[in-house]
DNA sequence: TGTGATCTGTAACAATTATCACTGAATCAG
DNA sequence: CTGATTCAGTGATAATTGTTACAGATCACA
């Protein structure tokens, strides 16, 4: 795809000025990627911060055994505050980020990044929402792991999948959710059997369709 | 307390220079607080972003039928990141913040903390800091709840206290550590007395002496 | 079309955590 | 000192989640 000027006025003309979006033209790096892509890992230093432009990225807390906790999505329009924070303060990576449906984004260089707050104040305007909306998804899923159980925690999970992919059916095996939700596979089959005996729920091997949930 | 540009100089030299010790001298309010007081709580507006000089405050996050889950501990120097998105978007709060010991602090008005980001890089050093700090810490508060059982976030909960106190033993009921993990009172105790046998703490009521905790 | 690989279903059982119901101990206010 | 109140200990039982161990279903593809 073709990245100019025009494009990214009507992506992101309502973030940030003209001047702005012609530095990031400049400076930025187009990159497109495909599902499943892991762009950063525990340890893995980070140069760039991406803002996201079509697409959506997972991002993961892992511990020491291979288990995972689903953290939150960036979607369009949104960028990484574990990235600026590691980025400000030269740190390592603590989480995990792949790419769930192909994804199309500008990383920015660190140095843009500082230089630009002071520059442009609809930059740090960006910035400091983008830490804002980090804090409530951190926030959102501490909710989730501490004060709900396991099946309210999945209906949930599968709401936030359905209103990724923007549709009721996605692809997606028991596992992955197990995963995400730091649980076993057969835990998951286990609640998912019992949704679908609900009627909330249709079933096929990687497949899920979601009847009545996401209307609730 | 009587505040002056010595005590400030001695407290926060290292952090800040000296032009703005000044201005945080002039614009600043001093507070002193004593254990329990409620600093902020959901639904609050957030005018003034706290610095500490001294004590400890306890970031929770409340659900909805007033079970609790402790966030972060604020110390020494310490400031909050939930008060600066807020403060910095105008938003309500989502947490509740309380002194878990006498605390003295100083509290910076919302436009004094824009301004000084463009005049002062050693307050943009330490607002970025600060950041990263609490994400860090709710990446930590994740991992426990995610990832670990209830004995062993018990025993990093008593370690966080000790090290707050900076002592061995100290004063609190098993309601409130169950509070605070977001369970019930019986199970605390049921898990203490465990503890208790395998000689690793002493109770008494409304106090607890960690023997080997702290040590490992 | 058959064969291995992956995914799902489920029973049986274990471990962990939650809840209920009560007892006794320590502390405090008057 | 006494009664009220708060705090702690604990058994019994339930609910939830984790684990093990298979069996069957579906799919990719040679």
């Amino acid at each position: 795809m073709k990245l100019d000027l025009n494009f990214l006025h009507n992506k992101l003309g309502m973030l940030f000025e003209m001047a702005l979006l012609e530095e990031i033209l400049e400076f930025g790096t187009y990159t497109e990627i495909e599902e499943g892509f892991v762009l950063m890992k525990p340890g893995g230093f980070i140069k760039t911060v991406p803002i996201l432009l079509s697409g959506s990225i997972k991002i993961v807390r892992s511990d020491t055994e291979g288990r995972e906790a689903l953290l939150y999505y960036l979607g369009e329009n949104d960028s990484c505050a574990m990235s600026l924070t590691c980025c400000l303060n030269s740190r390592k990576s603590e989480i995990t980020a792949i790419s769930d449906s192909k994804t199309r984004l500008i990383s920015i260089p660190i140095n843009k990044i500082e230089e630009w707050m002071t520059k442009y104040s609809s930059w740090k305007e960006f910035v400091f929402m983008t830490y804002q909306k980090r804090f409530d998804d951190l926030l959102m899923a501490i909710d989730q792991i501490a004060f709900f159980k396991l099946d309210e925690r999945l209906i949930t999970l599968l709401k936030k999948k359905s209103a990724q992919c923007g549709c009721l059916v996605f692809n997606i095996t028991h596992e992955e959710l197990g995963n995400e939700l730091a649980t076993s596979r057969e835990v998951i089959s286990r609640l998912l059997k019992q949704l679908e005996r609900l009627g909330r729920v249709k079933l096929s091997r990687n497949k899920i369709e979601l009847l009545d949930i996401a209307l609730k």
